[in-house]
DNA sequence: GAAACATCCGAAATCGCTTTCGTCGAGTAA
DNA sequence: TTACTCGACGAAAGCGATTTCGGATGTTTC
């Protein structure tokens, strides 16, 4: 805390600069913003006097006349961040650090939250907004009135109208399962999450296409509850006792995972001799503490931000944006759970 | 994305209202801010104005004349969000939802990235600074010639200048053993992880002085290695060789009570009954899917959060920030581990 | 030596808003 | 009626930058 500083006196300005370089603000800031109106002997002056006093231009000031702030919002819902900070890391890469700054609000799953931040925002001028959802399920459109491009992250945007960026759920599923197809496996089951999830249903569709162009059947039923380990232990059970010969499953999420492959040693299977297993997410904390380690398909979210705000900048400068939801691939990452370590 | 909208016309300006209501803008501003020196009738008639063209005030320019922004940067190292975020949400919190927003700035521990952000967000004019790292180990500060107010969370800064906002691990050392104690616990051990973190040394200074005061003594060497479930195993094996009678074991991190946990049941030991599981940090997604559930202590984030922006806040208003470490409390939440469940 | 032409610089307008201070008219007191 | 107070309102000066455009030099060219 540098309080005294503070008290000092306000930061330079570009009148303190053009006053100790003697020359006119008009000069110093054509002369700091590499404008070639400049004389290189004044420039120096200017540039050494701005040095002297580390001076820093004042961004407020400038997106005021410039009409663009040079800021960009990321709303989101997803409390537990694990989905919006690679798309912010994603995002702050393609605008290029520090060129853009991300305002970050949580509007914690509340509509009225999620209004306050988004007026705060459009308060602050921000020239776009990314919105990323909690789940991959379709979510609320903010509307088509906005001053500012949006682009909806993770989750779509329930107004087609809208421009949307999920991961490709279906092609998840459908690596997952030709990779378990490649590793010899032919009994193989699904485990997923909950059913009212749109990534289930999409991972579900991808499986089933996977297996019929191999001309194989899924093993039983889709056993769908929830996203928690609990239930891929349980599910497991459930399904050993009915199919004993499974050789393969494919999870519906990293957690699952780990209660599955718990399970199936718990109840004798060792993996991935007896059973396969492959999941999605790539929650890498959970899937490299496992053992074996899980495969899993990976939604390049850090990809997707970074498309997102690739879509923002397009916008701002005036491609129209093309609307509707676009599908961004995923790949799978191969660990220990499908393939035996040597 | 509402193009059509954006190229319909520039946002409405104060100035639009007041010709509008058929007043100055010196007038349209203090009916708009709630100021007094207006008549009741003029207000409406402006309100109404405002009202018809959406007119939201640019923050902008607002910040430009009454020299402070509105907006927090929090910057930060932590790639995996665990801490930062829970950090963000309370500081939200604490600013009150729109009033103040946050730029989030992800350093990735490169210390030329960090550099660059800060200069983005002094640019930009920030009210005040918040750095999280990504450990409790001392980070570098940024020095004390800031014209901001600057608050260290997490992690403090090396400098006993800044003032430094970290979870007590020593406390919560303590809390965990004296839990374990209380539920009758005596043959002790404690399973840590890097010991050059500082997190894990003091834990363990809690985890005697707790032991200490009990009269008794932790079974064997403090076993220390990193913060993985694969270290909780290992250690955990070792530890029931040497000490098959160990009945409580207090972990350095969750993801390590996750492996001591397996290994213990591999073993044939169960939990709780057998031996009793504490650990640090509370990690929802792991606490409450390891079987048994996990008790952890909580290091309070989102309150640490909390003082962090009162901090701030404080400093903003002129109040002299004390500078130096401040620790602060920690929570044990208890579940399973210790506890059987009825 | 004058005209034409670069080159470099600065006065001033502008962005959208806040705030001070002066003005004007109505109401009140004398 | 005059003098005075007071409430409501507006003109104008910033805040800190960018940018236009005209003016003051110095340099060619014929």
């Amino acid at each position: 805390m540098t309080q005294s500083n503070r008290r000092a006196g306000r930061a330079a300005t570009l009148t303190d600069v053009a006053r100790i370089a003697g020359v006119s603000i008009a000069t110093a800031s054509k002369a700091i913003n590499g404008r070639d109106e400049v004389a290189p002997s004044t420039r120096k002056r200017v540039i050494d006097a701005a040095e002297q006093l580390s001076f820093t231009p004042n961004a407020l000031a400038r997106s005021l006349t410039e009409g663009r702030s040079g800021t960009v919002g990321l709303l989101t819902s997803d409390l537990e961040g694990r989905f919006v900070l690679p798309v912010l890391m994603g995002a702050e890469d393609a605008f290029g650090a520090g060129a853009i700054n991300v305002f970050l609000c949580d509007a914690r799953g509340d509509s009225i939250r999620e209004q306050h931040h988004l007026k705060a925002l459009l308060n602050r001028r921000v020239d776009g907004i990314i919105v990323v959802g909690r789940s991959t399920d379709p979510r609320p459109s903010l509307g088509q009135d906005l001053p500012v491009p949006v682009v909806y992250a993770y989750a779509p945007s329930d107004d087609p109208r809208d421009a949307s960026l999920v991961p490709d759920n279906r092609a998840g599923g459908r690596l997952a399962v030709e990779h378990l197809i490649s590793c010899g496996r032919r009994r193989i089951a699904h485990i997923s999450g909950d059913p009212t999830f749109a990534a289930a249903r999409d991972r579900e569709i991808g499986v089933r296409e996977g297996m019929a162009d191999a001309d194989l059947e899924l093993v039983g039923d889709v056993l769908f509850s929830n996203w928690s380990e609990h239930w891929g232990r349980d599910a497991t059970a459930l399904l050993l006792n009915q199919h004993p010969d499974v050789d393969g499953i494919v999870c519906g999420s990293d957690q699952i995972a780990r209660g599955v492959i718990e399970t199936l040693r718990d109840l004798g299977r060792s993996v991935p001799e007896d059973v396969a297993v492959v999941s999605h997410d790539n929650w890498e904390t959970l899937a490299t503490n496992s053992r074996p380690e899980l495969s899993s398909v990976d939604a390049n979210l850090q990809q997707l931000g970074r498309a997102a705000a690739t879509r923002i900048f397009e916008a701002i400068d005036g491609v129209e944006a093309p609307g509707g939801v676009e599908h961004l691939p995923v790949r799978l990452v191969i660990r220990g759970s499908t393939i035996a370590r040597r």
